[in-house]
DNA sequence: AGTGTAATCCGAAACGTTTCGGATTTATGT
DNA sequence: ACATAAATCCGAAACGTTTCGGATTACACT
């Protein structure tokens, strides 16, 4: 049977009322007293009962979060890493994660309603967005507090706090890097123009081309999808037809690493007279031969720092927005030439 | 300000039971004052207080989870699938996963005693087991479901419900695939000895040896880390030492590719003249030149399953113990020569 | 008319904790 | 001695729900 604070005020001799206090660490209890009780709650094996506690309107320690439908993450693993992130920071401030998702598969309001109507966490951590998101109105309606990771669409407004990560100047380091090495015909490999961060990631290549004088050539930019084999073909074209192109820009990995094969099966030496740079870090860019230089936005450092701004956003009830964009590093391998 | 079971009970004349039996669909309330009630909660919008009805003793419809410490897992992605497979299969069964870390980075008792004991959740995943390990203890005392990932040492009784790879039987097919592909000097790069499952590998690859009549040699084994780069130095050991050696087994996806690029440096084409098979199929194994043949145990399968026989186990408390060895799967590509 | 039964509803207690306000005892200052 | 303050303790109410046992009404059957 479980072990409840009466059971220890009947063995101590105390009220409950001096239990709990003795216990919760108040000062109106003599200390004798709170040593006595505190080795009879030991003996017994006494846990409190987290409901009845959160049942008074106390704080639940716990912090909430919905996984998106799993045909949205089934293929990378970017909820996976961002997941181990939130938890390990949360435990370093003393809060559990609560992870919830939806059976249907939509990305439902009704869980936020059922976490945080039903009093089981403190705040929430909203993965994905969406246009006008229901979500957003709801927790902002019923203020609780809560952090989101991406922004909204540019043109409506972020009356939240949120984290992204600024890929337009992760775009942009890559391209200036490929420019300082002397490439004067850099290719870039897009990802489908409908994601978000397609636009951004234009823009940075745009930007760096610029400021160094370069025109941008729109013959220069080939789409397609975040797999090897859409680098592949795609390096495959920019090559056709342009045979003075001595570098390319891939806006993921494992693109990159399809264009370096192309490359390589064409008689280049890739990190010698071809350059070419990736975007994200997986452990496959630092074992490429040879290792690509990329650009790492780390998803374990998001998940921490989405955890310790909801934190403080629950504590301190902060009255403007935490709005950060996340500064990727370039990370430079032999890839791009550079001291490889 | 919330809206509790007196608001409605208020607003629509009738108790608080009636309300209660009424949301709950008993059927000693009449079915139009059912409806009439249950219209008037949705208008208020009245959300269950969780922490009050499990105060009733009712079940959490959650189940818990605590994560070793993250020296543990930082490297290696394991846990964040694994993770990714319980929540999602959980969520079909209608549960929340709540899960924890140590702070200092133990894995401690006392948040399987937090969670347990303050009634947070209705069983527990358990990831990591030690030997003579004080949590399985606990939880068996309290009699508290749960199931746990991983045998305990081979020595030991395991009464308690658990899930394991057979690594043995994975090495095994693979050694078997290799030697049917007519090689005859197999060599092996095993982990460190020191690692639970290092001996269940070598003896996967004892057994396909002795099954095809083949004699064990003690020098075709070396031992490495888990590592790209000690998959490269252990396979050039074993080719400056064996020079009729036409194929090795990788104890992980990492190695084989370090050896197959010490294997292509001197002078093999892989998949043809010498054949190499790896283990995990991490996304680099499908997309290295050739595609690594490798051994497939999905860690997602894992986390449904650890998940799918838990939830049994809270809702059936059977009284045989659920003792289930994952058997992996052979991924043929290129790199072993057959098909490629 | 009286009895039994089904349908519908509700009051009060219970779950285990915290908190409010006060009670009792002991020490302090004059 | 006497009022005042400090230290220590406790009873009762509260949090929001479910459940137990029974109450009330209506209706059918002898």
């Amino acid at each position: 049977m479980r072990i409840t604070l009466k059971d220890v005020a009947k063995q101590s001799g105390y009220s409950v009322t001096t239990v709990s206090r003795a216990l919760n660490n108040y000062d109106d209890v003599n200390a004798e007293t709170r040593a006595h009780i505190m080795s009879i709650a030991d003996n017994l094996g006494y846990q409190p009962n987290l409901n009845a506690r959160q049942l008074q309107g106390r704080k639940t320690n716990t912090i909430g979060l919905v996984m998106p439908p799993p045909s949205h993450t089934r293929d990378d693993d970017f909820f996976s890493l961002l997941i181990k992130g939130i938890i390990y920071e949360a435990a370093q401030h003393g809060y559990d994660v609560l992870t919830s998702a939806d059976p249907q598969g939509k990305d439902g309001l009704e869980i936020y309603q059922r976490l945080v109507g039903g009093q089981r966490v403190d705040g929430m951590i909203v993965a994905r967005t969406y246009r006008k998101d229901a979500r957003l109105a709801y927790l902002s309606d019923v203020d609780c507090p809560f952090i989101v990771h991406g922004r909204t669409a540019p043109d409506e407004v972020n009356h939240f706090h949120y984290i992204d990560v600024d890929s337009q100047r992760g775009i942009y380091l890559a391209t200036q890097h490929l420019i300082t090495q002397g490439h004067q015909h850099i290719g870039i490999i897009l990802p489908m123009a409908s994601l978000a961060f397609t636009p951004y990631r234009l823009n940075g290549y745009k930007q760096a081309l610029s400021e160094a004088g370069m025109p941008f050539r729109e013959d220069y930019v080939v789409h397609g999808e975040l797999t090897y084999e859409s680098g592949r073909v795609g390096a495959g074209q920019l090559l056709d037809q342009h045979a003075d192109m001595t570098a390319m820009v891939g806006c993921n990995d494992w693109m990159a690493l399809g264009a370096m094969a192309t490359v390589t099966a064409r008689g280049y030496t890739v990190g010698e007279d071809f350059a070419l740079t990736g975007y994200d870090d997986v452990p496959a860019a630092r074992h490429a031969d040879p290792p690509l230089t990329t650009v790492r936005s780390s998803i374990h450092d998001f998940g921490e720092r989405l955890t310790r701004q909801l934190i403080r956003i629950i504590q301190e009830r902060p009255t403007s927005f935490y709005q950060y964009l996340h500064q990727p590093d370039l990370i430079i391998r032999a890839s791009s030439g550079a001291g490889g």
